[in-house]
DNA sequence: TCGTTGGACACTTGCTCTAA
DNA sequence: TTAGAGCAAGTGTCCAACGA
């Protein structure tokens, strides 16, 4: 069937939907589609197609929706936490101690630097930008191995891009990287989990106007770089461990809800198009 | 010798312009 | 209107020179 035997000019088309919303107008978008053939389907499938479709974009609008909510509420309890308007209280109902302003040097440090027996190319590390996390470098068949030195990194360290650190370029080395590599422009830092829980410090650095603020500290005239002693030299407002621990558990919940929420909408949108391949190939 | 530094480089991303 | 080309800016290191 041609279209052009069902549809006119879009103006006309958008008349004939709003006044007859069980033609087989409701079945198509909007555009010039006079020109194709396409096999139609009787008008009861058609209707049972495109109200299938809606429910599908609906569950997709919502968990857009829902996504973006939970990004707001994170944002601004990290603000209330972090600015301490709010405020956990322990087991018994208790306030918990003040919060200390404690300098870094005294709750990280510099490890030993470990050069390794040799480079595997498949084993070095890239710190991304906007607290997109460590990753492992894929592009790494133009470097020239051995005219650079690299250094063996621990799971759990705090490893961060001297040149971007201001840029959100940081995070903790997870378990799948322990015994990778980085440059010395990629150092990394021990964290004393007696004195401060890994994740709390992480949540605590990746608000956006906290670590813009550090370039500030950043030295050289060409490519600004913060080094960690510099960096250690930093002051925060530290709670007591079991407070760091509820703030980092209870942050951690909400960006395991939004983790959920993205994986779902990823799911939806690609039923969809799965869906729509399937119906009208 | 080793750490720091300035600048170079390769690649990616995003924007603008142009032609079909 | 849209696809593709060209360009600029951003990104993530790399590397050689320099100084302690």
């Amino acid at each position: 069937m041609y279209l052009k035997s069902i549809m006119s000019s879009p103006i006309i088309e958008k008349q004939v939907l709003s006044q007859n919303s069980g033609s087989a107008m409701n079945f198509f978008g909007i555009g010039d589609t006079s020109k194709f053939k396409l096999p139609i389907p009787p008008l009861p499938e058609q209707q049972k197609i495109a109200s299938f479709l809606t429910a599908v974009d609906t569950k997709i609008q919502q968990l857009t929706q829902k996504q973006a909510l939970l990004t707001d509420y994170k944002k601004g309890v990290m603000q209330q936490l972090f600015s301490q308007q709010l405020r956990f209280q322990d087991e018994n109902g208790q306030e918990f101690p003040a919060w200390e302003e404690t300098q870094l040097s005294q709750l990280m440090s510099i490890p030993k630097k470990m050069q390794p027996a040799e480079i595997d190319s498949n084993k070095l590390l890239t710190v991304k930008l906007h607290l997109k996390g460590v990753l492992k470098n894929n592009n790494t068949e133009s470097l020239t191995l051995g005219a650079t030195n690299y250094f063996v990194r621990k799971k759990g360290q705090f490893i961060f891009g001297k040149q971007n650190l201001f840029n959100g370029a940081f995070s903790i080395i997870p378990d799948e990287f322990d015994g990778f590599l980085s440059s010395g422009d990629i150092p990394v830092l021990d964290i004393n989990p007696g004195k401060m829980n890994p994740s709390f410090f992480l949540f605590y650095l990746s608000r956006e106007s906290y670590y813009k603020k550090l370039e500030s500290i950043a030295s050289g005239s060409g490519s600004k770089r913060i080094h960690e002693s510099t960096f250690l030299g930093i002051l925060i407002d530290l709670p007591s461990l079991p407070e760091q621990t509820k703030i980092a558990s209870f942050l951690t919940a909400i960006d395991d809800k939004i983790a959920l929420v993205t994986k779902q909408l990823h799911h939806a949108q690609q039923f969809k198009k799965g869906l729509l391949q399937q119906l009208f190939v």
